[in-house]
DNA sequence: CTGTTAGCGCATTCAA
DNA sequence: TTGAATGCGCTAACAG
């Protein structure tokens, strides 16, 4: 089945022998001497050859459009034809290429994750949920994170982008402050959701949770617990999460009278370590607060340590409120006092607005409720 | 530059208005009326058309190969041409599609990574580390979590070969026995490395810790504070990692004349649920234990919980030890005895492994140390 | 109902 | 030094 390169036909060619490693052929009509291109050459002693159309085609002696037909399931097909490929298909274990059909269609379905770390439980959680829905509906994740880095962030969405990713899910950094790479995304109208950590000043679908309500209710919970003095670790202002956390705070304390101290708010960069040098911080200061409200569950367990170690007593010298109810907060001691939010619907909601984006694209924000879980922490008896 | 379907000639080609959204033209030549492919009608007005060599080579007045040449930065091409071709690549973004690339080369620059779970540090870490060192070799990443079910392991790996990766990264589930589906994946010379759980049976590379001296420490430490009837809440007998835990377990005791209970070995699927149950079927026996080596961190940790909810004290009537090093065991109270093992590190060498596979297979079987970490909850004083 | 043809974007081979 | 032709595997349009 080898056709002469010269004059296309195919009954005279003959092998005339190796050359450097390479098969030449020999046509005798035209008497010309020509090598097969690399590829065709390797196709046929290839040992991973993965079975093709053609191949199916070939040793049936029909046609590969009649195979894909065949394959792709359409109508107009003789009964007894797309039994023998069907038949023929399954006994070589075909497989299509996505390769091949992703270069046709440009889409590779495939998704990309994007989140900022995922050594705690939020994350990997959320991607647990998002992979549930995505996978249903025949999507691969690539997942990337960025480790709190906007330089890595911006390298990830460009990778991401050029392995034709079909749709993107994004929690940024908490140094991203310029999202022009997002826009890149938009402008070549591939499907973007934020959770989470979201830019809302992007035109694009957003999942959040009911910060502000949660932490509202934890720091009201604090105050009705007969806290007084209520300091809150926050996140950085560019996340809009930190803010909409601390306008809780702000709100629970007003609504109850309390004055608003500047010096016991603390926005910081979610590090482990400032995290812990704050947590000092606040507790040295000449009027300790006598609670805090943490942005987030890993702040508030540093918080925990770090009053332990210096004797400060939990709940009745301090008390302690964080956010997410992650499972650690249930196990250390004393518990801590939480607002959970759904993580795992988190996922499964953005995944399916990002499936629903690539239908008819709509910019909307979604909010999913929180609750606050009281535990030893907090509860000053 | 449009070419008569018919007689391939292009001069004489007009459009000739739109039939059902669709372009038509019609040539003055051979009288023939026709319609562009889809492709082609849409690569005219797609918003989000990527650039390509055409384009360039279009702009240019110069062939495709010519261009191609120029990128691939080929050294036979004229400076002035190659230096033209740069720029304008530049100026337009020209990004190469990896998808053509892929189907040419049947390389995808995609590893797979698939684990049983993500819940916890262990797995996650792991990822990270091995993301390091592929993404610094200009591999992506497609990870998979089986979430320990058998036949979701066994649809990841099809999923992940069907996506064609070129290699994959996998740590099995505790009920795969099976192991079809990692010798198709051998077969067909897709590079595989397993990594923590093992598969000995296949021949291919494999990163694990030195479980054995570990889990052999852990109970001699146990031995050295006077703990007398240590139990074993064991993995599955499935998992090599439990079989060496466990054999470092009983050597340890062996090695100090303390006699073999079988009454205080249990092997379990590793299910939170289930390590509750063995946790207080343990230290409801007549004659419970006075310690217990757990298989790892989230066991260790669960039966801490339950002996705690017994009121059963720590670690003066129970001594507990674990495995992994988990951030959690440093925080509970009082902290987790372990057995520290490099799981970063695991990840970054699982990945070169991989890496050095694809070049030059070699079958072996990688073991990185552990180191025993003393804290609370093992020091009977 | 089936075969032919074209093209997705690219690298490569051969001929000029 | 360059261009034309080929094929990776597949689908879709079109012509019988």
């Amino acid at each position: 089945m080898i056709k002469c390169a010269k004059c296309r036909q195919i009954d005279f060619v003959q092998k005339s022998g190796i050359v450097r490693g390479k098969q030449r052929y020999f046509c005798k009509a035209c008497d010309y001497h020509f090598t097969l291109p690399e590829a065709v050459e390797n196709r046929k002693n290839k040992p991973r050859h993965q079975v093709t159309i053609i191949d199916i085609a070939n040793e049936l002696g029909i046609s590969k459009s009649t195979v894909s037909r065949a394959l792709r399931g359409h109508t107009d097909i003789h009964e007894g034809t797309r039994k023998m490929i069907l038949d023929l298909a399954q006994q070589l274990e075909y497989q299509p290429n996505p390769l091949a059909n992703a270069l046709l269609k440009s889409r590779t379905n495939i998704v990309g994750i994007l989140v900022p770390e995922f050594r705690h439980y939020f994350f990997p959680t959320v991607i647990m949920g998002a992979q549930e829905i995505l996978s249903k509906a025949g999507y691969n994740v690539m997942i990337c994170q960025s480790d709190e880095s906007y330089d890595t962030e911006v390298a990830n969405v460009k990778a991401l982008m050029n392995s034709r990713v079909d749709g993107l899910l994004v929690s940024v950094t908490t140094q991203t402050n310029n999202v022009d790479h997002f826009r890149t995304v938009l402008r070549k109208e591939v499907p973007l959701v934020f959770f989470n950590r979201v830019c809302p000043e992007l035109d694009t679908p957003q999942v959040i949770v009911d910060d502000y309500a949660g932490a509202f209710q934890a720091v009201e919970h604090l105050v009705q617990q007969g806290y007084r003095r209520i300091a809150h670790l926050a996140g950085p202002v560019s996340l809009l999460v930190s803010r909409l956390r601390m306008k809780g705070y702000l709100d629970a304390l007003q609504k109850h009278g309390l004055p608003v101290d500047n010096e016991l708010i603390i926005h910081y960069d979610l590090t482990e370590e400032k995290a812990r040098i704050y947590a000092n911080y606040l507790l040295s200061l000449p009027q300790p607060p006598d609670a805090i409200f943490a942005i987030n569950d890993p702040t508030a367990i540093e918080i925990m340590l770090v009053a332990k170690s210096r004797g400060v007593k939990i709940p009745q010298e301090l008390g302690i409120v964080g956010f997410s109810n992650d499972p650690i907060s249930a196990i250390i001691e004393p518990p801590l006092t939480t607002v959970e939010q759904p993580v795992w619907e988190m996922g499964r909601q953005a995944a399916r607005i990002l499936l629903e984006q690539m239908e008819n694209p709509r910019i909307e924000t979604y909010q999913l409720p929180t609750r606050l879980v009281v535990r030893g922490s907090s509860v000053n008896c």
